[in-house]
DNA sequence: TCTGGGGTCCTAGGACCC
DNA sequence: TCTGGGGTCCTAGGACCC
């Protein structure tokens, strides 16, 4: 077997670099730049500039801190088109040097170059991650850090090593003293649960855990995870780039600028976040057997409640009507103020794989997806493709939007 | 004006079946 | 009149990631 040779492109501030790309002449002048919501509406940082973050500012802050805390920034909400524009741009330079390429999330590729020496003439690859490196910057504007190892976890983190603009390659056998360095919250994985829970046993950094036996760390974090952690605090990394990691779930959801008690509100909003999920699996070809509601409370409590269907659905009529009897039961058990609420598909099925004869000669349970609800479904997908999402509004949002003399969009849109 | 939105994965208990 | 024992599916919750 080649040794395996992996590669991590991760996009340095990508959500920033995108807004000052879609505003050359207002984000694109300023260095101090804070994507995300709006202040007034609950939102939080996506992504700051470096410059930003030197005032304290980092992702997933209240919006309105940042604004304390940074006020000469210029704030943009999040650059939607630019960022999937970039994203397929920088996809596509990728796939010209790696045989293998993998999107890990929007601002981040995985490449397997396992194999490829012959093909690079025998560089290091670390020479051949700097050629990437520059080619990306040259043809989409975007700068990338690249990291290199063995597997996909030590690879991420070699990428952190060097950021922005970085490379940094762990040559092989050297993963264990590479790994020595980091605190065990560095690790992806490790979130503060954990690192709390290590820490209080006296374990910070990976050094602490790679001196530990397996049955030690087992008895702490039970088997799974403490065989995780025991390799990979040994510079032991099985992670390999995936070819193909199909969709386990579709969800929308929305956090109201103020929370909602008012079940009849509630359920508008609910056909509104249904719509969007079917509309969602539509466009992706796919339909779903489970539907899950959730709701998170003014004390961020969060509840959920789901149901698996017989047959697989896709269109919003029939979402809607399993969604709202979740919430119905949800809100029985606890009433008062909604600060979210979400609905998500999941146990997925692409539209080709569902079994014809079935399909066809079933009888439709009561209440169940008709064919008459999927045309109708698709139809309001092609009209919003053609006039925008605002064509379509579902009758009952309608009502209420006169009744209340608004359009129905207070407070959801960013 | 504290705390977004879209995901993945894991666990644990109960139902149900053989 | 002592509680079998797996396997699978479903549900709820939680940790974690960008």
């Amino acid at each position: 077997m080649p040794i395996p040779r992996i590669l991590l492109a991760d996009c340095d501030s990508y959500f920033v670099r995108c807004a000052m790309l879609a505003d050359p002449e207002g984000a694109g002048r300023s260095d101090l730049v804070i994507v995300g919501g709006r202040a007034d509406a609950r939102g939080v940082v996506t992504s700051a500039s470096y410059a930003a973050r030197t005032f304290g500012v980092h992702a997933g802050m209240p919006m309105a801190t940042a604004v304390r805390l940074c006020p000469k920034a210029v704030f943009v909400p999040v650059p939607g088109e630019m960022v999937t524009r970039k994203h397929h741009e920088v996809r596509a330079v990728l796939d010209e040097f790696a045989p293998l390429v993998e999107a890990a999330s929007v601002d981040e590729f995985f490449l397997d170059m396992t194999g490829t020496e012959m093909l690079y003439r025998n560089e290091t690859l670390e020479a051949t991650a700097l050629r990437i490196q520059q080619a990306v910057m040259d043809r989409t504007g975007i700068s990338i850090s690249i990291g290199g190892a063995t597997g996909r976890t030590l690879a991420k983190m070699a990428a952190s090593v060097n950021k922005p603009y970085g490379v940094h390659i762990v040559p092989p056998g050297g993963e264990a003293e590479f790994m020595a360095r980091f605190e065990l919250a560095d690790i992806p994985g490790v979130g503060p649960a954990l690192a709390e829970s290590l820490r209080r046993r006296g374990a910070t950094m990976v050094r602490d855990v790679a001196m530990l036996d397996l049955p030690t760390l087992v008895s702490w974090l039970g088997d799974s995870r403490a065989e995780w952690l025991y390799r990979l605090s040994r510079g032991q990394d099985t992670g390999r780039v995936a070819t193909h990691r199909p969709q386990k779930s579709v969800s929308h959801e929305r956090t109201f600028s103020k929370d909602v008690a008012d079940p009849e509100e509630l359920e508008t909003r609910l056909m509104m976040l249904a719509v969007d999920t079917g509309a969602s699996l539509r466009a992706d070809n796919l339909r779903g057997r489970t539907v899950t509601v959730r709701i998170r409370y003014g004390d961020f409590t969060d509840k959920s409640a789901s149901r698996t269907v017989p047959d697989p659905i896709e269109s919003d009529r029939a979402i809607y009507t399993v969604a709202r009897e979740l919430l119905r039961g949800l809100l029985r058990k606890r009433g008062g103020g909604v600060r979210l609420l979400g609905v998500g598909m999941s146990k997925l099925v692409g539209e080709d794989e569902e079994d014809e004869e079935l399909v066809l000669f079933r009888d439709a349970p009561d209440g169940a997806e008709t064919e008459r609800d999927r045309k109708i479904a698709q139809a309001s997908d092609r009209l919003r493709g053609k006039f925008g999402k605002e064509a379509i509004v579902p009758a009952r949002i309608v009502q209420r939007s006169v009744r209340d003399g608004t359009r129905g969009r207070g407070g959801s849109q960013p």
